[in-house]
DNA sequence: AACCAGCTCAACCGCGTCAGG
DNA sequence: GCCTGACGCGGTTGAGCTGGT
């Protein structure tokens, strides 16, 4: 009874992604949304079984994906976090705007935990731990978060549920992400755009998760050692003609310049995810701008002991 | 310059869950 | 209630990169 796996058809490309099939993927996924992911290699011709284009796009392709280094603070809430979820990275990566949760896990697994572990076996030999005061093995400060985890999901319940209700839908959009992990990805969306700001909002999520390809074929650009064949620059082409429909503005001479205008990748950075997007049901991006994140990044980071007072009054008024 | 070890991270694999029939 | 297929998640792998010798 074993299960066969997904992916060994033949025929079906394995290993990394190249650029012209990231194309297709958000070409095809501008035009359809996220979704129904059995279609989109049927649909697209792509080689790729179904869960390979997932997982390339909620990686590495969504809008709004930062990558790289990892700030303190998001440090930080990682190993807060981890110590209160455990390795439930998906949950995780809800409190982590433009953070994928294979990038958490990868980032948890090459240096936290040995970060962690190395600073466990500095402070055993001192009876407290020293100043980076984690949750790790600390029970009491667990208990407060679990304690906190529960106020936070019942608010989360209510807001969801006052949610849901069509009256007050409109103003109930700062959704908490633990709702992912009790309700589902789809109610997770927020901020739904009104028909007169869709179209903006296509193209400029659209232009976001373009972000993603154009820094990688800037890279390729560039490294791309014996130049390009014909397959490569029909394929850009048909793009830049898909993207040309989509009234977005097409640059002229060449193909790189082409997508540089296109994506204006050198304006990338990550406040650009401000928009709000086309993807609604992927919107772990947002959070965000959903809920004050700074606020939860406080109620997060706070040191155990003062934070109790302040937080029910101020996590009612995410809710 | 060549080799090697360690590290990083994108991608794969397999299992669990859930919805639809 | 059972079966099946699609999807999501966490663990693991391995190619490519980097720094040291």
């Amino acid at each position: 009874m074993v299960r066969p796996p997904c992916c060994d058809k033949e025929g079906v490309k394995k290993g990394p992604w190249t650029p012209e099939e990231d194309i297709i993927l958000v070409s095809y996924i501008q035009q359809h949304g996220p979704g129904n992911w059995k279609a989109v290699p049927t649909n697209t011709g792509l080689l790729r079984c179904s869960k390979s284009c997932r997982l390339r796009w909620t990686n590495y392709l969504r809008p709004g994906i930062k990558r790289g280094n990892f700030t303190d603070q998001e440090e930080k809430m990682i190993i807060h976090l981890q110590a209160l979820l455990g390795n439930r990275w998906a949950a995780i990566a809800a409190y982590l705007p433009q953070r994928t949760d294979n990038d958490i896990k990868n980032y948890w697994n090459t240096y936290l935990k040995k970060k962690l572990k190395k600073l466990e076996t500095s402070t055993s030999s001192e009876s407290c731990l020293g100043h980076e005061d984690f949750s790790v093995s600390q029970p009491t400060a667990r208990g407060q978060w679990e304690r906190r985890l529960q106020t936070n999901i019942h608010m989360a319940k209510k807001a969801l549920s006052e949610a849901l209700s069509p009256e007050k839908s409109t103003s109930s959009n700062l959704f908490s992400p633990l709702e992912s992990s009790f309700s589902n990805e789809a109610s997770f969306c927020s901020t739904k755009p009104t028909s007169q700001t869709q179209t903006q909002t296509q193209s400029l999520c659209y232009a976001s998760s373009a972000d993603n390809i154009a820094r990688l074929l800037k890279g390729w650009m560039k490294n791309k050692p014996k130049g390009s064949n014909g397959n490569n620059t029909k394929v850009i082409q048909n793009y830049e003609t898909s993207a040309s429909s989509e009234g977005i503005e097409k640059g002229s001479s060449t193909i790189s310049e082409n997508f540089e205008s296109l994506f204006g990748y050198d304006d990338f950075d990550s406040s650009n995810s401000d928009s709000t997007t086309l993807f609604q049901d992927e919107s772990k991006a947002e959070i965000g701008e959903i809920m004050p994140f700074s606020l939860l990044e406080k109620w997060l980071l706070d040191d155990s002991g003062c934070q109790e007072k302040v937080n029910l009054s101020e996590i009612n008024c995410m809710f």
